[in-house]
DNA sequence: TTTCCTGCAAACTCTTTGCATATGG
DNA sequence: CCATATGCAAAGAGTTTGCAGGAAA
């Protein structure tokens, strides 16, 4: 059983102050070191990952991004603006795609993964007025 | 427009030789390379990004995965099997699942990817026979 | 006490890039 | 010609790992 550390309360608080924002582990790591600048990235990505595998955070990954991390578990799904970067929930019923999708392929599904990619409204907006785009893609 | 050079068509035909394997830039690499062992990787890297971002080629884009490339470029989804590491086709019509789930986002959706993870028929009979899983989930 | 965790830095994987040279249109 | 593509090697981002010391149970 997983030990009941310091570090990993700090890790696992500050992922829960950052509900809804789909935080790199880096960012996790970030604020952590702001808060406490003795806890390592190597720790950080360690109880991230393994909260993770044991299913009591959700690991979050999007075509073509860093790894992110969400303290909701609960069966949704993701968004994100290719322009902005931001990350947004998109919510559905457990269980619907994999039974939509794969009832019938002999595979026991341990995970579903759908992610849309596009532009969100305000991005696509600002697009439209200024004529050079704000080019802000960046990770969160 | 893009200039017409051996070493793109070699590319090209290795990945349609490939239809349905899903490699990796670096399988498609060892294969060119194999055959015309002049292709750098870089080259390789080049093209099939490059292919991709004008639509002639679908980049494929798994969780916690490698890229990926198919010649297939008609609206289908992928499953992964977590044993051995096979990527399998799932047949689905263009657009079906943006109209689904983000219609009144406001976003412009510009790429979906859905993808299951899970242990195939083969594998999962294979771990119930034999006592060691096969752990042989190897990038193919 | 003993097993697991942490911090540090180094290693690792996959992919991209800078630059000099070569080549297609 | 000359803009674009290539080969090479080196850099880069993101993440993982080996190891020695430290802390939970």
């Amino acid at each position: 059983m997983q030990r009941n550390t310091l570090q990993r309360k700090r890790v696992m608080d500050v992922l829960t102050s950052l509900e809804g924002e789909h935080p790199s582990a880096e960012r996790v790591y970030e604020r952590v070191h702001t808060l406490f600048p003795t806890v390592s990235k190597a720790t950080v990505y360690r109880i991230l990952k393994d909260e993770a595998a044991h299913g009591t955070i959700l690991g979050v990954d999007l075509p073509r991004d860093v790894g992110r991390y969400d303290s909701r578990t609960d069966g949704h799904y993701h968004i994100r603006c290719r322009v902005c970067g931001r990350v947004s929930d998109i919510e559905r019923g457990d269980g619907e795609l994999s039974r939509m999708f794969v009832n019938d392929s002999g595979f026991e599904i341990e995970n579903v993964q759908l992610s849309f990619t596009g532009v969100c409204a305000e991005c696509a907006k600002q697009m439209k007025t200024a004529s050079a785009p704000s080019a802000d893609a960046k990770k969160i």
